[in-house]
DNA sequence: CGTCCACGTCTAC
DNA sequence: TAGACCTGGACGG
């Protein structure tokens, strides 16, 4: 369940369902994993999780000294998520295991069944990764905004969305859809679009009332980089998750271009299918 | 049974 | 810029 969305519910997931709950032991990784050991242990701890991007981190704070904290920072690949179970209904696939204290006793695993997922013991969020297009937009979208000479930007705008030096969070579903609200052509060199969005910004003859009108009204590229994975996250469920019927439901319902019918598709040249609106191409 | 496809990185030639 | 890394679901014969 893993672009920016799917990564963020998974930290608030966390969050619900550790909130006042104790943990206690080692942590736990399965045989087949070839992850690192968490080498952490500890009578009595608390979990919390923090997101950013296409990352997540959770944080091991021993009841008896706070400054004993440890952290563990994941990536999810294609497949990874966290559950909460009983000890004895341990998901297929858990390959980082986290016991409760308190009774009855349950499980919060890292699962993931193709294992493309990481995770890295007390590491930080990776430096390459830029800012996350959910919680620190400005940061964002300034860092894209000043790097427009960077050579990620003479490829078409939907690839260079799948940068993650730029676009954290954005993964395949996302550039389709944000692409599609604005019936931007896919293969559009990212500069051309993004020189436009910049010279939008600085168009200043306008007062500010109506440029604040026009631009909650017409939102660019990278207003949507951020709206969009939030309209994910206000959906409820777990965004982008067919283990859920309901919640994926709602979401496939939320999908405009991504997997519908009618929809084009091609590959671009890392191999990966972009979805897109028939005729946009042309236009 | 087989082939194709999937929410993403990684590293090796 | 190809593969490599994986499991499993959908669909065809």
């Amino acid at each position: 369940m893993p672009e920016g969305p799917e990564l963020r519910l998974s930290g608030l997931f966390v969050n619900r369902v550790c909130d006042g709950l104790h943990f206690t032991g080692k942590v736990e990784k399965s045989a087949i994993s070839k992850n690192p050991e968490v080498p952490f242990c500890s009578p009595k701890y608390t979990i919390s999780a923090v997101s950013r991007g296409k990352e997540v981190k959770l944080i091991l704070t021993p009841t008896s000294d706070k400054n004993d904290a440890a952290s563990v920072v994941f990536r999810f690949g294609m497949s990874g998520s966290f559950k909460f179970t009983a000890v004895d209904n341990l998901p297929k696939h858990a390959h980082l295991r986290f016991y409760t204290k308190d009774s009855p006793k349950r499980v919060l695993s890292f699962v993931d069944p193709r294992r493309f997922g990481s995770w890295e013991f007390n590491g930080s969020w990776q430096p390459e990764r830029g800012p996350c297009v959910m919680t620190e937009y400005e940061k964002f979208r300034e860092n894209v905004l000043k790097n427009l000479s960077d050579k990620v930007f003479d490829k078409p705008i939907c690839e260079a969305l799948l940068n993650q030096k730029y676009f954290n969070g954005i993964g395949n579903y996302l550039r389709a859809e944000i692409l599609y609200r604005l019936h931007i052509p896919p293969f559009m060199p990212a500069r051309e679009v993004l020189e436009a969005v910049k010279h939008q910004n600085q168009n200043s003859d306008l007062s500010l009332s109506k440029k604040i009108k026009i631009k909650k009204e017409n939102p660019d590229l990278l207003q949507l980089c951020h709206s969009v994975p939030l309209e994910v996250i206000d959906l409820g469920g777990k965004g982008y998750d067919p283990e859920n019927a309901v919640d994926y439901a709602a979401f496939g319902t939320w999908l405009q271009c991504y997997f519908v019918t009618g929809m084009k598709t091609m590959k671009d040249s890392n191999g990966r299918t972009i979805w897109f609106q028939v005729g946009v191409l042309m236009s």
